[in-house]
DNA sequence: TGGGTGCGTTTTGTATATTAAACATCCTGG
DNA sequence: CCAGGATGTTTAATATACAAAACGCACCCA
């Protein structure tokens, strides 16, 4: 049962590898041959042949420059917007975000647990020259960051233990936990506290502020952050400033999802 | 040949209808039962089965709250900003406008021609409370927008006739082009002009500000535009400022993709 | 020039994906 | 309380998607 075995009986296999395909391409950097495509799927040439074909037919991949070659096409974007469209707290929190953006002057973004990452769902970048690398779409180890604490919150102590046994730990900084307890130490102070801040608890150099948001049962459903490179940050206004504002940010988000409290 | 037959020999159907699975989930305001699905594909319910039950072990669709009903999953997203982060463009172009906008403080984008329709690859919203309904991932009919105008400029006059053939014209101002003598009209008038200023010619009320970027070819390939609500926008500092701004920026696009120009 | 290799494509027997039909539940209204 | 219809699921006969092998072609190096 852990290993998903493939010759299910529903199972359909053209669909299995079809999107396979698309995710192949999309993490390539350059575009791929039709034998560059069956040698990353383990596949035979002609199995490859004709599911290229289906996909090049129905625009979801197209040739490249090259002949030859494919690249995704554009109908695989239609899918991805889809789906954000589909989640209402993206449009409630994309203004509340910009003008969070807008007076704060740092990168806010709201990220939600999507299986054992960190997404981003909405992501607004400080006018400065500097451009975060989270964006929209990206995904991150939950384990590994504060806004992954603040996220993990959500989810039951038992489930936390679960999560911490799939994880093959690697330490990004000094602050990165190495095992279950210390990952939960840190849920559990963020937890009490209402809010993190992280000096360069990912990657040396960048800093956050991050928030919980909370739904109508009151549990945490997605998270409010600031961040920026240490240089845009002012330390000395976290409490003073950037504090307050983000968690009014927050609580106008959770209020639109139902959350009764305060 | 012209009319693209399912029932080609390489054509591998479960990939095709599994992928037509999402695009309904993703146009669905609701989420599907499996027999809404089997409906609206006009396809017995076991071969739905089969195809949520693929999907649905891959991560592309989850079940909602309501149970036996499907929604579009997160591994959705990766598809569709795996295919924006491979268009050099949107990564060239998101500095750039992002500084547009902080300088007009009016909503900037960036857009292709994909297919019949303008396809929007970069979207900065106004900082002010005004939020266009023009975001990433949004399709429109390119010869209904004056930004379809504009990009329609890249292709040669015989492309625009049969793209003029293709469409089936429906009014939406007073300013909408209804053949495709008018449409060429428009579109020369652009391609001239060098640039074009719409006062709510596709929404009364919405205006914008357009001008091509061009490769290093010369060719038009995209557009770089403002816009916002008339209430949002300074007619007098067209000519003036919005003007030569947008310009300056579609160049630093532009050379950046190697435009040879000026 | 000529054998070798890798490519996209086509063919074809066979393994298997498909779907009609049957089944088991769950509602819902009379 | 039961008939009728809708649902998700399973089965089994059949239609068909699949991959090994062959093909034609381009390229490369001896």
């Amino acid at each position: 049962m852990t290993k998903a075995s493939n010759h299910d009986v529903y199972f359909v296999p053209g669909l299995h590898r079809g999107l396979r395909v698309l995710e192949i391409l999309g993490a390539s950097e350059a575009p791929m041959s039709l034998s560059d495509i069956a040698r990353a799927m383990e596949l035979s040439r002609s199995s490859a042949f004709r599911l290229v074909y289906t996909l090049r037919q129905m625009g979801f991949i197209r040739e490249a420059e090259q002949a030859n070659t494919f690249t995704l096409g554009a109908r695989v974007l239609n899918l991805g917007f889809a789906y954000l469209n589909q989640q209402p707290i993206a449009d409630i929190a994309r203004p509340i975000l910009a003008q969070l953006r807008d007076e704060t002057g740092v990168s806010t973004h709201l990220s939600v647990l999507e299986g054992d990452d960190v997404l981003y769902l909405v992501s607004h970048q400080a006018r400065s020259g500097y451009v975060s690398n989270m964006r929209t779409g990206t995904r991150t180890q939950a384990y590994a960051s504060a806004i992954g604490w603040c996220l993990l919150g959500g989810i039951t102590e038992p489930e936390l233990q679960e999560f911490a046994d799939r994880q093959t730990w690697q330490r990004f900084t000094e602050h990165t936990p190495m095992d279950a307890a210390s990952l939960l130490a840190r849920v559990l102070e963020v937890r009490t506290a209402g809010f993190v801040v992280s000096r360069g608890f990912r990657e040396p150099g960048g800093s956050s502020v991050a928030v919980p948001v909370r739904d109508n049962t009151g549990s945490v459903v997605a998270c409010v952050n600031l961040s920026g490179p240490d240089s845009g940050f002012d330390f000395d206004q976290i409490d003073s400033f950037y504090l307050p504002k983000i968690q009014e940010a927050a609580l106008q988000i959770s209020r639109a999802l139902g959350y009764p409290g305060s």
